[in-house]
DNA sequence: AATAAATGTAAAATATAATTTACACAAAGA
DNA sequence: TCTTTGTGTAAATTATATTTTACATTTATT
């Protein structure tokens, strides 16, 4: 299983900690470590709060760097 | 919660029944039913095997519809 | 070097996605 | 009519996403 390093990029641009984007969503920080390390299968809904903080798309952050595996 | 009808129709394009996906992505007939129902949360592993069995994207069948509540 | 902030990871508990079984109904065909 | 296929839904169980608590490491700052 990759990493999800264009959440952890995307995350970088907005210069938010892995703390700062779990209090926005409302999950804890290992939830979002877990999704960036990549060994982890989130909801949708998750998924998409995520993408609304970062300001981008599902296919930004989940489409297709998941399925190299 | 609405229904997702970008998924049904996505689907009826393709002229899948709901048990014809189920079996496709490896899931129950009630699971897909439920999504479509939009009752329902899925994990995002199961919403990329879903838009990949219906040649769409993740923006295609589960971006912004979802967010109308 | 000491303290704090950000990260990586793990085990046990809790919440919930997904399965299984089941019943009902509508539409289509034999 | 009878049977089959597709759909909608529900209750009980199982699998797994997420939480909670916790400890270690790194990096930056004082």
């Amino acid at each position: 299983m990759g990493k999800n390093l264009k959440l952890k990029s995307a995350r970088a641009a907005k210069d938010m900690s892995q703390k700062d984007i779990a209090d926005a969503v409302g999950v804890t920080r290992q939830t979002i470590n877990a999704i960036e390390s990549g060994d982890y299968n989130p909801t949708i809904n998750l998924c998409i709060a995520i993408c609304k903080v970062l300001d981008k798309t599902l296919n930004d952050i989940f489409w297709e760097d998941d399925r190299n595996e």
